[in-house]
DNA sequence: CCTTAATTAGAAATGATTTCTATTTATACC
DNA sequence: GGTATAAATAGAAATCATTTCTAATTAAGG
């Protein structure tokens, strides 16, 4: 939790209650989740949470690498908690049924400049899959 | 443009003069375009184009590998012309530039059945980078 | 403790996409 | 060519996740 606290100061986030519960939520339950999921656990915890600051919030701390954002077939929003190490480039699996997140490091795209005449500028992989225990 | 209305028919598609010029106009075009973009085009041609039906038509030959779905940053919906190998695994560049869409068949993804733990089901890999004419 | 800019809640707007239904059309079969 | 059938279409309306706007609150630094 330090590790994302102290990249929020590096980064001009102010550390709030809110920003705090949704790092906490996001790390213990180790899915993805929607903002409106994320509002709805908070709802339990403050007397009140508004939608355009979850929005914000998951939005600012994906822009800094905190989170991720996982695509989805449904095309809406989903953030989980960011694990790897900042440096190494990767990229996140899902599971299709309970929705954990991990991490993959099997990427080599980074290294290349140029495809078929594009020289690229970025790439998104977003991976699905069966996690290991709803695989039993 | 034989090669795409035979996939039609295969999966049960009527060839409709709608769906005939949103195919041409793609293939002219070589970029990816918005449901909004192809209404306005069809607009010069046709009386009469719904959003409902250009949205449908967009989806379904989609569906079957006629056209390819790509991912923007506005997370808006981008249809193209999908015109590499149907059996060969591919995925999708698109100049962020002009629009121009290219065909990337540099993955070995579909080789790996297990990463971290997950069984990989599937997985989405979009690039994007400067096409070779807006990089001159 | 003060100052200041960032954060937040609440209400309202937004707009891309979808739903619904009645009409039209492509296609298979005779 | 004519006919039957299911698919495709237009138009109007609804949906609803996300964004915008504004005034009040709060975190952080000095
Ligand atoms: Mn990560
Ligand atoms: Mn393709
Ligand atoms: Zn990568
Ligand atoms: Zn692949």
């Amino acid at each position: 939790m330090k590790k994302y606290l102290d990249k929020l100061k590096k980064n001009n986030l102010k550390i709030t209650s809110k920003r705090v519960a949704i790092l906490e939520l996001l790390e213990r339950s180790g899915e993805a989740l929607s903002p409106e999921d994320i509002r709805n656990e908070l709802a339990a915890k403050f007397e009140k949470v508004s939608y355009p600051s979850v929005y914000k919030n998951l939005e600012d701390m994906s822009r800094i690498g905190v989170l991720a954002k996982i695509a989805r077939p449904d095309r809406r929003l989903y953030y989980a908690l960011c694990r790897a190490r900042e440096d190494k480039h990767h990229h996140h699996i899902i599971c299709s049924k309970c929705g954990k997140v991990g991490e993959v490091e099997e990427c080599d795209l980074f290294r290349r400049k140029v495809i078929n005449g594009y020289r690229i500028t970025s790439h998104f992989l977003q991976l699905e899959g069966i996690c290991s225990d709803c695989g039993k």
